[in-house]
DNA sequence: CTGTTAGCGCATTCAC
DNA sequence: GTGAATGCGCTAACAG
C-alpha cells in the first residue's frame, strides 16, 4: 500500500541505508548512486515517515509556535515571521522528502492549562525547538510548571525561545531558555503617557489588560512611571481599569471610566485592539476624538495608521521580532548575550492625540 | 535518561501492553490497575512518546490547519475556531498523556509550492486530519497537484476538510474530501453591489484580489452578476483592478481606480482589510466618505464595526465556519448531504455607503 | 481483563 | 562509499 524505504532502496538498487543517507544528505554518498536515489523516490512518489524518522533519530523536525491568541494580528504577525525563518523558502522540489522544518502554530487561547497542554504534546512529539510569544501569565504555580516544562524540552534537545515574553524570573536562571526577545513594553508605555502629559493632559485614564500578564503589568508599570514623575501618581489607581485584551474590553472599560471621571481628557489603551473599543464608547457618548478626549493604544497593528482619526501608538516590531525568533530557534543566528535581548518600542505621534480643550 | 512505558510497566508491576491501554482508553481495563499505572506515570512523569506510538499505530494525533496568511484576523479566526473543537476543551490533567489531538496551524503565505510543501509534510507526518481554508489558487497545475495530494492523505485515513474554499473542481469528484464548506462569495457579493445600484449609484470601482483565486473570482462573478443585471456590464471591466489582499494593495488600487474614473461615487473593496485602504487613498484625494464616495468592504472582520465611519460589508461566520470545520475534521459531526455546505453571506449596512451626491 | 509476541519504518553503528 | 544488522518506543493481534 504505502511505500517504504525498502521499496525504493529496492528500485534503486541498493540498501535501505544508503536511500537514508541520500534523503538526509549527511553523509557522503556517491553522485552517481545519489541520483538514482532521486530518481526512484520521485517514480515512486516516496514519502518519508515523519513519525519512523523521528522515533529512530530521537528528533523530529517540528518546531512549535505558541500563541495566546490566534485571531490576533499582534500574535499572527510574529508567528507568520517566525514561521518564515522556518519553513524554509525552498519553492524548489516542493513535494520532495527533504529535510526542512515543519513550523506548527499552537494557539493557547491565553488559557494556562492549554499552554501546559501544548508544551507536553509537543515534547512528546520530540519538537525541535519551541517558540514561547506574547505575554506570559503570572500565577507562580504556573510559571513554575512552565519553567519545568521548558527545562525538560530544553532536556530532550527542544531549543526554547521567547518572544515577546520576558524571561523567566525563577530561582536557578533562565532553565533551558536559549534566548529571549524581550518587548520594551514598560519604556514604550511610559513615553506614551509622557507625551500625553506634555500636551497638557491631567486626568488620563488607562485601560489595562488581564491582571496576572506580564504584558500588562509592564505597560502598566510604564504608564504608573511617568505619572509618578509627573506627581500624579494618585490618579492612576482610581483611572485604571482592566479587562481582557480586546474591542469589547475597551468600550466597556472606557464607559467605566466615564463613570468615575467625566472630565476625562485622554485614555490610554492596553493595545490597539482595546482602544479601538474606547473610540466606540467615546463617541457613543458624544465625545469627539481627539478635540474632546485623547486616544492612544499599543503595539501599531496594520489598521491602526487607518482609522480616523489615526491612532497614537506605541510600535512594536513583530514581524522582525518574530523572525529573529525564527531564526534562533532554529539555530541560525546568535543567542544574544546573556541569552536576552531588549526589543525597543517606538512611539508613534498621529492624530488621534492631541491637547485637551482648555 | 528519558523514562519509557516500559518504565512506567515496571513501577506498576503490569505489562507494556496494560499501559498503553489505560493511556488510549481505548480498551477495558480494571480500575484498580489503572489506578495503579496513572500513579506510576505521574511519579515517574511519563510523557509518552508521540512518533513512537505513530509509528506503531499508523496515525498521529495531528490536525493540520492550512491557512494563506496567519498575520491576516480572517484566517486567524476560523483557525482558532477550529482549533477550540480539536485541541478539546479537556482543562483537567493538563500536564498528562491522554489522547489529545494538537491542532497545528501551517501557514503557506498564498504561495503553492508551500501549500504543497506542507500538504507533504503533513502526509510525512501521517496527520489524522487536515483543513484547508480560504480561497484556492486556480492554477490548473496547481489543482491538480494539491487533489492528488489530499487524495492520497485522504488515502492514509487523514480526514480532509476544505472551510471556506470551494469543492476541488476535477474530473472524478472530490478526490477523499470529506467535506467542504464553501462561502457564499457570490451571493454575498451581488447582494452587496445591489445595495450600491439601490442607493443610486453607477459609477462602481472595484478591487479586487489576486487573478489567480476562487474568492476573487466569485466575488468579483457576483459584482458582475448585479452590474449585469442593472444593465451597467460595460463598467465593470474598466472599472475594475485587481491587488493582493491587503491594505496597500487597496490603497494603490483606488488611486488607480480615482486616474481612470475621477467621478467615481463607490468603490467596493475585495476584503475589510483592502477597503480600510481605499478609505486611505479616497480621504488622501480629498474624498469625503460616505458623502463623495462610498466604501463597502467584505468579511465584516472586528475592526470594520470601529472604523469611522462604520464599513458596510458582508458578515461571513467565520468563527462559526471554522468550528464547524474543526468538528467534521475530527468526526464530531456527520459531513453535510454531499459532502458539500454552502455558507450564508449577510449584507452589513453601516455608516460607509450612502446615496450619491445629487 | 491482562500478558506475550511481533513488528511499524527508519537511522545507525559496525564491517567490508 | 556501501551493505548488513540492531533497536528506537510503542500498539496490535493473539492467547490465556
Amino acid at each position: 500500500m504505502t511505500v517504504t524505504l525498502a521499496d525504493v532502496a529496492a528500485r534503486a538498487q541498493v540498501s535501505p541505508a544508503t536511500v537514508s543517507r541520500v534523503l538526509n544528505g549527511n553523509y557522503p554518498v556517491a553522485a552517481a548512486t545519489r541520483e538514482r536515489v532521486l530518481r526512484a523516490v520521485d517514480d515512486l512518489d516516496y514519502v518519508l515517515n515523519g513519525p519512523a524518522s523521528a522515533l529512530a533519530a530521537a528528533t523530529s523536525d517540528l518546531v512549535g509556535i505558541l500563541v495566546n491568541d490566534i485571531a490576533d494580528p499582534f500574535f499572527g504577525i510574529m508567528a507568520g515571521a517566525a514561521q518564515s525563518q522556518i519553513g524554509g523558502p525552498e519553492g524548489a522540489g516542493a513535494g520532495r522528502a527533504g529535510g526542512e522544518k515543519l513550523a506548527i502554530v499552537c494557539n493557547t487561547g491565553g488559557s494556562p492549562e492549554r499552554e501546559l497542554t501544548y508544551l507536553t504534546l509537543l515534547q512528546r512529539q520530540r519538537a525541535a525547538a519551541v517558540i514561547l510569544t506574547g505575554g506570559a501569565i503570572e500565577d507562580p504555580g504556573h510559571s513554575t510548571a512552565v519553567a519545568a516544562k521548558l527545562a525538560k524540552l530544553a532536556d530532550g534537545g527542544a531549543r526554547v525561545v521567547l518572544c515577546g515574553r520576558p524571561p523567566l524570573e525563577l530561582p536557578g536562571g533562565g532553565g533551558g531558555v536559549a534566548a529571549a526577545l524581550a518587548f520594551d513594553n514598560r519604556g514604550g508605555a511610559r513615553r506614551l503617557t509622557e507625551h500625553l502629559l506634555a500636551l497638557g493632559h491631567r486626568r488620563i485614564g488607562y485601560v489595562a489588560g488581564p491582571v496576572e500578564r506580564t504584558t500588562t503589568r509592564h505597560r502598566l508599570e510604564g504608564h504608573r512611571d511617568a505619572m509618578d514623575a509627573a506627581g500624579l501618581g494618585g490618579v492612576v489607581e482610581p483611572l485604571t481599569v482592566h479587562g481582557s485584551y480586546d474591542r469589547q474590553s475597551g468600550y466597556d472599560a472606557t464607559l467605566e471610566l466615564l463613570r468615575r471621571e467625566p472630565e476625562l481628557t485622554a485614555v490610554v489603551a492596553a493595545n490597539d485592539t482595546v482602544a479601538l473599543g474606547a473610540c466606540a464608547a467615546l463617541r457613543e457618548r458624544g465625545r469627539s476624538i481627539p478635540d474632546d478626549v485623547s486616544v492612544a493604544g499599543f503595539d501599531d497593528l496594520p489598521f491602526s495608521a487607518d482609522t480616523m482619526p489615526a491612532l497614537t501608538t506605541v510600535r512594536l516590531p513583530l514581524y522582525e521580532a518574530g523572525a529573529r525568533a525564527g531564526r534562533l530557534a532554529m539555530g541560525r543566528e546568535a543567542a544574544p548575550p546573556g541569552g536576552i535581548a531588549s526589543v525597543p518600542a517606538e512611539l508613534m505621534v498621529r492624530g488621534s492625540t492631541a491637547g485637551p480643550r482648555s
